[in-house]
DNA sequence: GCCGGTTTTTACTCTCGATGAAATTCTGTC
DNA sequence: GACAGAATTTCATCGAGAGTAAAAACCGGC
């Protein structure tokens, strides 16, 4: 992979040096992650756009894997604490936080780095030994929206006829995929995420007539 | 991979000796495609599944992207065929083709063999070459739902505010992802068909008041 | 039970990429 | 302006996995 001036925030936060550097790093392999997923992420790669060389790597981190699954659960919890702050924030109907979420879903997966990304395209594939201390935060993640459906459920809002959490699934699998194909050349990000809310809300909400 | 029977329609099909072992070998490359991605699909992973020596991969195949490229083109050729024969029968309301679309893409991706799988979600990962090759037929394929959805919203009964190509990515989107979590320990097919159809049309369907 | 073609195996080469180790350059401190 | 530690590099090792080659096993006629 040709060396590029190296996405997003980097290099340019706070912190040390030596603290920017390492956060480089792993901005470095979220990118690479999405791209060529677990096993296609090479540390010279991943050194390339960090912009050090490949040992260097081994400074911060004991091994590829440790380095890749630092990754990984950063995007997650970055993830995570938005959509909570964004719901934190919110009032209204549980439709309404649901709505709050999805913008949050989404602007974190779209825009904020690779790391959210990374986290959730790339776990399938991660030998199981990381991917199972991975599964606990996802179900974390997962247990935050399932308590939103539960709620806009238990208020009336949710179409009785839905297996509640199959339909979640099939609402997170719709904002997920979005990394998949969505670039800013494709629409705003404002009208992904004013589309994915109609989609999803009214999909969900109880009968219409 | 510790080798397994064999997923699948594998070995029992129709045909020589020969094409039985060959198809069993894209099975195999489809079945690891799946669940290591491009980079960690190792031939000796796809050999074990196969139950064949990892060399005899070359009597049918000249390298390893010809076979990995092919695993991913039968399953997209696969997945539109069923969608397409399942179109011709159907008849109804636009909004009722689509049901039909929806439960045949999902039943393709969900049971007919990894092939399906492989090609939807490893696509992004593949090399640009092959990438490049590939993205005309799946073109082809969104083409197929662009017209069912450009049906029914000539037909009225789409939500007008909805941007119909980014609905329709979403709405994909929602689909492909079932293959990252459903199995059948999850619920019955015929549930997660039920629950992506009623989900997809009314948040799809043109207001409800 | 022998033969040419087909299919599969065993034994071997070659390259790439993770990692280790030592050498080198920085950086701030006195 | 020399020193201690931090940060990073260059050079070297090593195993894994793609691909090759030649030998072996299999298979349907005869």
């Amino acid at each position: 992979m040709p060396a590029s001036p190296a996405p997003s925030s980097e290099g340019t936060g706070r912190g040390t040096k030596s603290a920017r550097t390492r956060r480089r790093v792993v901005d470095a392999a979220a990118h690479v992650l999405v791209r060529r997923g677990y096993a296609g992420t090479r540390l010279s790669d991943v050194a390339a756009v960090a912009q050090v060389q490949a040992p260097a790597i081994y400074y911060y981190f004991s091994s590829r894997d440790e380095l890749i699954e630092e990754a990984v659960a950063v995007g997650l919890a970055r993830a995570r604490t938005l959509v909570e702050e964004a719901l934190a924030e919110a009032d209204g109907s549980p439709l309404d936080r649901l709505r709050v979420a999805v913008a949050a879903h989404l602007s974190t997966l779209l825009t904020h780095s690779d790391h959210a990304a990374a986290a959730i395209r790339t776990v399938p594939q991660l030998p199981e030994s990381m991917r199972a201390r991975h599964r606990q935060a996802e179900r974390d993640y997962v247990e935050i929206w399932r308590g939103l459906v539960a709620e806009a459920r238990a208020a009336g809002e949710i179409d009785r006829d839905l297996d509640p959490g199959v339909a979640l699934m099939v609402v997170l699998g719709a904002l997920n995929w979005t990394a998949e194909w969505w670039d800013p050349g494709r629409g705003s990000l404002e009208g992904i995420i004013a589309t994915a809310q109609r989609l999803v809300v009214d999909g969900l909400a109880a009968d219409h007539e």
